[in-house]
RNA sequence: CGCGGGAUGGAGCAGUCGGUAGCUCGUCGGGCUCAUAACCCGAAGGUCGUGAGGUUCAAGUCCCACUCCCGCAACCA
């Protein structure tokens, strides 16, 4: 029997800033299931990588004055490390500026283009920079981005385009008749209602914006974009369009792309239809996992309260965050994420049930038979119980995996964990120790524990990675077989081996006073990186301030004016916004709204004078035009005061 | 009428094709003492957001209306 292959991937993450839990979380479940496939047999290939070309990242390297190169290298470095203390098994690290990848992208791209699916033609559009996106004129938002609400340059360039629309029957056929193919089914309909049957148009994709990127062959004024540079990692990282495709040959067709929800249109339509062009399988499936939010504890002042996964980690150990991430998500859904969930997972799951059974095991193991495993003797009827959640375990386990249900995974094995701590209670051994004659039975209760614990470890290893060395040392496991699930057989360990008791796997800990430590820990963050991007904005603004001076007249274009706040209020569903009617002796109130909120109240704003640009362009501010913009002072530490006149004056007066 | 998600015992969630409302944590009571103030048993606690709405023999579950919350402003997975 041949050996079958499994080939999961994650997206390749794109180096624009610091990593965080999501990014983890992604990354950590397509590592469990890759671990337990390991563990089934399947020869597993687990690819993760970099997505590391596009405007946004030279930009962000020029900004902190960098070469692009070595600014990706230092961040890659960084998420090598994260996956290194995270423990992810990954067999390989593809990176988008990779050599071979890069000659494979040109490969692909003269393909399709001599075939036809790739043409030339012309673009415009208004391009956002922060969001490196092309809008029509229609989807602008008062003439600004619709997704950021920044400024937007009209641009024309030239460009090629794939034929997606060329497609577009196929891949609706695809996701209506395999509905395997995109997972959750949620997803299927989104894609299908809002894309697919309204109709796909031809993507552009190449650049000429930009040079960071891989050139196109032909016409190197062009850049390869995302498109076709990213998605096709998943193949190139194999060997596609290389002189050496064996492993393209042995693991594609790809058994499972994950990725967050956001990017689910890309792959389970832009991807396909690049597959169908170039007459390659495509993917068995495509899962689009949920969000983990930032929930609670108070830290979430505003909204920068990361949770750093190295701190997480350091702090708690490297299982503890695993466990949290595959246990507490509900999987296809949204998550959220609490320090006081997480402490609390950790003290009941993993101190509280697993590791304490192992310690009160092992420790009578250790008082009553000097740390020998014993002979295991009759079954009772206390026993069977506790033997068929053992040797039941697998299947559900397994069957919970192949539906990437890996809470309900998690859930099974702990059956296991807590039928054992109830059979301690109703074997009592301490009692069984006293008296002589029940010194068989005393050997059969121990011997039972123990092989519960290494059946539940044996499962627990794909998704604790630490813990379970940690327990197999600890129960005297040394036989490789005893660790896999081919022992899965309640009995199968033999007496003997040498149990140590030891410190404690997980410790407890005090909910109360680490959850007030971790919200410091991220206030300091939180200040030391606002403090830092301050000092950089100062810092440009010094160097700038020479360069660009402004003459009176560009002065005299702006038309301050004295006005008095007539009347306040809040602006609904916004937290920084109050709207106020401002009086410029014009003979009539005008709207104005005003991002003060946070340090102003309505009522104490009414009566106010104020300094207004009165010849602001109006703009539109969650819904409401407002005519105009209230001059204010702020400082590094997030004060903010509103400019008056230091003596009364009437509404209207000028100001320069 | 911007889009999407949600509203179920104190908290966080399950509840598939409509048929006696479940789980984890917490609380209270008990047990036990091998163990990490852990473990085991039991109990209390819900008119399942609102509408004395509709369909039905039967609705948390389907239909309608309404209210409220949340994300879309992020470290974009």
């Amino acid at each position: 029997m041949s050996q079958q292959k499994y080939y999961i991937t994650t997206p390749i993450y794109y180096p624009s800033g610091k990593w965080h839990l999501g990014t983890c979380y992604t990354t950590v479940i397509c590592d469990a299931l890759a671990r337990f496939k390991r563990m089934q047999g399947y020869d597993v290939f687990y690819l993760t990588g970099t997505d590391e070309h596009g405007q946004k990242i030279d930009d962000v390297a020029k900004s902190v004055g960098v070469p692009v190169k070595e600014y990706i290298d230092k961040v890659v470095k960084e998420l090598r490390e994260l996956w290194g203390l995270l423990d992810i098994s990954y067999d390989k690290f593809i990176r988008t500026t990779d050599d071979y990848h890069e000659k494979a992208v040109q490969k692909i791209f003269e393909k399709l283009y001599a075939q036809g699916d790739i043409y030339k033609d012309e673009y415009e559009g208004y391009y956002c920079k922060p969001c490196e996106s092309f809008w029509t004129k229609s989807q602008l938002v008062d003439g600004k981005c619709p997704d950021c609400g920044r400024e937007v340059s009209l641009m024309k360039e030239e460009s090629y385009f794939f034929r997606l629309s060329k497609y577009q029957d196929r891949l609706i056929k695809l996701i209506e008749e395999n509905p395997e193919f995109l997972q959750p089914k949620s997803r299927q309909n989104e894609m299908l209602n809002n894309f697919l049957r309204p109709g796909l148009q031809d993507i552009s994709v190449s650049r000429t914006s930009f040079d960071w990127g891989v050139k196109v062959p032909f016409d190197p004024k062009h850049v390869v974009y995302v498109w076709i540079d990213a998605l096709t990692n998943y193949i190139t990282a194999l060997g596609y369009g290389s002189d050496d495709t064996t492993l393209f040959e042995k693991y594609w067709p790809a058994d499972l792309h994950m990725m967050g929800k956001e990017i689910v249109r890309f792959h389970s339509i832009i991807w396909p239809a690049i597959l169908m062009a170039l007459d390659i399988p495509l993917p068995k499936k495509v899962y689009g996992h949920g969000w983990l939010l930032l929930s609670g504890d108070k830290i979430s002042k505003s909204k920068g309260n990361a949770v750093d996964p190295v701190i997480l980690s350091e702090r708690y150990g490297v299982d503890a965050v695993r466990y949290y991430l595959l246990r507490e998500i509900p999987f296809g859904q949204d998550g959220s994420y609490s320090n006081r969930a997480f402490i609390s997972r950790i003290n009941s799951d993993l101190a509280n049930d697993f590791g304490n059974l192992v310690s009160r095991s092992t420790a009578m193991c250790s008082q009553y038979f000097g740390g020998i495993v014993p002979e295991r003797g009759e079954i009772e009827e206390v026993d069977k119980s506790l033997i068929d959640v053992c040797n039941g375990a697998y299947e559900k386990v397994a069957k919970a995996m192949d539906s990437l249900l890996v809470p309900e995974a998690l859930e099974e094995i702990w059956k296991i964990i807590i039928r054992a701590n109830k059979y301690i209670d109703e074997t009592t051994p301490w009692l069984l120790a006293k008296d002589e004659s029940k010194r068989a039975r005393l050997q059969s209760v121990i011997y039972n524990l123990i092989e519960a614990i290494r059946m539940a470890n044996v499962l627990v290893s794909p998704f604790l990675t630490k813990s379970y060395v940690e327990v197999f040392k600890k129960i005297g496991v040394t036989d490789e077989y005893l660790e896999g699930f081919g022992s899965l057989e309640f009995g199968t360990m033999r007496s003997g081996a040498k149990v140590e008791k030891g410190e404690a796997l997980f410790k407890r800990i005090d909910i109360e006073k680490d959850v007030k430590e971790l919200e410091a820990i991220a206030e300091k963050a939180e200040a030391e990186k606002n403090k830092k991007a301050e000092k950089k904005e100062d810092e440009k603004a010094e160097n700038t301030v020479t360069f660009e001076e402004i003459t009176i007249d560009d002065f005299a274009k702006i038309n301050l004016r004295v006005g008095k706040v007539a009347s306040a209020e809040k602006v609904e569903k916004a937290d920084k916004l109050l709207k106020l009617g401002v009086d410029l002796g014009e003979g009539r109130i005008r709207t104005v709204v005003s991002g003060i909120a946070k340090w102003y109240a309505p009522d104490e704003m009414v009566g106010k004078e104020i300094i207004l640009v009165a010849n602001l362009k109006p703009c539109k501010l969650r819904g409401i035009m407002s005519e105009g913009m209230i001059l204010c002072a702020s400082d590094e530490d997030g004060n903010l005061a509103i400019v008056s006149p230091s003596k009364p004056m009437k509404a209207g007066s000028e100001v320069r």
